[in-house]
DNA sequence: GGGTGAACCATCTGCCAG
DNA sequence: CATTCTGGCAGATGGTTC
């Protein structure tokens, strides 16, 4: 708690589907969403226009397309998103070296640990600034928060959505806080606010009223004493610069549930493979391998094994993957797998551990367990690990069209895929910087076509979508009934 | 020597967030 | 009817050790 407005929070609006705007002109002011495409996808980002017809993120994808069938809908695209993320991150560091993301498009910086503050007329001018230069850099538009605690500060960059700032005066938090509904507190999902409910508690305010002694009785312990605190308008949670993970998973769920047994081996030996593709990316080793299935009925259950030391060898994974998977019935069908890395060490006490395990082998220590694998378990003996199945081959990744990914055509230039199907692909033809394009189609194997690297999003291309924006008007569509411009043919669609 | 309890670790589930 | 992916943390439980 400070009383000073020094700790800021910055939220990028709709940060995927803005991106994504700004790349393609004709999506400018139409409703984008982006998410998985699949059948069991959900929404990733809205944009504002999608927001209007009830589609938010985490909605699944099938609901989406019933509430606004005449959005685009786009792949994500992380490699991109990271690199705009990167360039608005790094103007936050010029504000303060004290900076703490929370994702791709949300940060928190502490002002006092820098020197902008003092550089500038106050809080307001620092967060007004930094709007700017993120516009300017990126054409993208961030909405800031300023309070003197991280609970108040992201609340204040909620209400300050979209293109907005706004800074809560310290002092006048608890009043501000009391009618907010509990969901606004950190920490409380769904599950505390129907807790919460059951005992006629809904608001900030009642929360605060309810007293210490029922919210432990009614959440726990840890749990009880931080939301009494923040319901309290008290937050002294520090800015905090870099975490190393602590873990890492990957986990993929299938179109369809997944009931051969022998797919399922060969799905967690890949999951496995890319694990640890992403540990040693990292230059991280772990010692406890976990799996995770969820089956047709949404049931989730997770098994793990604890191993000798920490590894980041691929085949030691696998081998412990396959012996967890071994352990779970999936004959009704497993709609999700998973396999994650924790209890992380770094990469050099990694190599101590194999040091210590070459030398005792050196000294004939190990026996004959040369078929045991390298960085053995504790639980090995006995049971021969399954046998690694071989991954399947697909359609390679730069001869698959998802819709928002950039191609080139050798005659009509760079564009982007708007859909695909029954052999045809469907490219619009434009750039972040060309005023919106035409469509074509061709055949999915035209030799003609390639997929390319995303052009980035600069201070050029921020021009040229402040030019595009600023003639806009002239060709809005005229809105009905003030609900706002909709796109033109939301209300014609046919059904039977 | 047997029983007990604290401390610790491993495992698993559930909740939350973005 | 539908319901991602990645990661963190708390708490319950059960086993081991001292």
């Amino acid at each position: 708690m400070r009383g000073v407005p020094t700790i800021l929070h910055l939220d990028m609006d709709a940060f995927f589907a803005a991106v994504e705007q700004a790349s393609k002109p004709s999506l400018r002011g139409k409703p984008v969403i982006v998410g998985g495409l699949g059948p069991r996808g959900v929404v990733s980002t809205a944009s504002y226009e999608a927001r209007r017809f009830g589609v938010h993120s985490a909605m699944p994808m099938a609901q989406a397309r019933r509430l606004c069938p005449n959005a685009a809908y786009l792949g994500a695209r992380f490699g991109l998103y990271r690199r705009v993320s990167d360039v608005v991150m790094e103007l936050l560091g010029e504000l303060s070296p004290l900076v703490e993301p929370l994702s791709l498009d949300e940060a928190f910086v502490d002002l006092e640990a820098g020197e902008a503050l003092a550089a500038a007329g106050g809080e307001r001018e620092v967060g007004e600034r930094l709007r700017r230069a993120i516009r300017g850099a990126t054409g993208l538009s961030g909405s800031v928060g300023l309070a003197g605690s991280k609970m108040l500060a992201k609340i204040a960059s909620e209400q300050a959505k979209p293109d907005g700032l706004v800074l809560i005066e310290p002092g006048t938090e608890r009043e501000m806080l009391a009618p907010m509904p509990v969901r606004t507190l950190p920490g409380v999902g769904p599950a505390t606010a129907e807790t919460l409910r059951r005992a006629g508690i809904t608001t900030v305010g009642e929360t605060a009223e309810a007293g210490e002694a029922e919210l432990l009785r009614l959440l726990g312990k840890a749990h009880g004493t931080s939301l009494y605190a923040m319901a309290h308008g008290i937050d002294d949670r520090p800015v905090v610069a870099e975490r190393d993970a602590k873990s890492v998973s990957v986990e993929d769920t299938y179109d369809v549930d997944l009931t051969d047994r022998t797919r399922v081996q060969m799905e967690v030996a890949r999951l496995a493979g890319r694990c640890v593709e992403r540990l040693r990316a990292a230059g991280r080793s772990g010692r406890t391998v976990v799996i995770k299935v969820r089956s047709y009925d949404f049931s989730t259950l997770t098994r793990s094994e604890t191993l000798r030391g920490p590894t980041d060898d691929s085949a030691v994974v696998k081998e412990a993957a396959a012996r967890l998977i071994d352990l779970v019935d999936t004959t009704a069908g497993v709609r999700l797998l998973g396999v994650g890395v924790s209890g992380l060490a770094d990469f050099t006490q990694e190599d101590l551990f194999a040091q210590a395990r070459a030398a005792l082998e050196e000294a004939g220590g190990a026996g004959a367990d040369g078929a045991e694998g390298k960085g053995g378990t504790e639980r090995d003996g006995g049971r021969p690990a399954p046998p690694v199945v071989p991954e399947s081959v697909e359609v390679p990744e730069d001869r698959r069209w998802v819709p928002g990914k950039d191609v080139r055509h050798g005659a009509y230039g760079r564009g982007w895929v708007q859909g695909s199907g029954v052999g045809k692909v469907t490219v619009r033809f434009e750039e972040p910087d060309t005023p919106p394009g035409r469509v074509r189609t061709f055949s999915v194997d035209d030799p003609e076509l390639e997929t390319v690297e995303p052009r980035m999003l600069d201070a050029e291309v921020a021009e040229a979508l402040a030019a595009s924006q600023s003639s806009e008007p002239a060709i809005r569509p005229k809105s009905r009934s003030g609900a706002g411009a909709g796109p033109p043919s939301a209300a014609g669609r046919s059904s039977p």
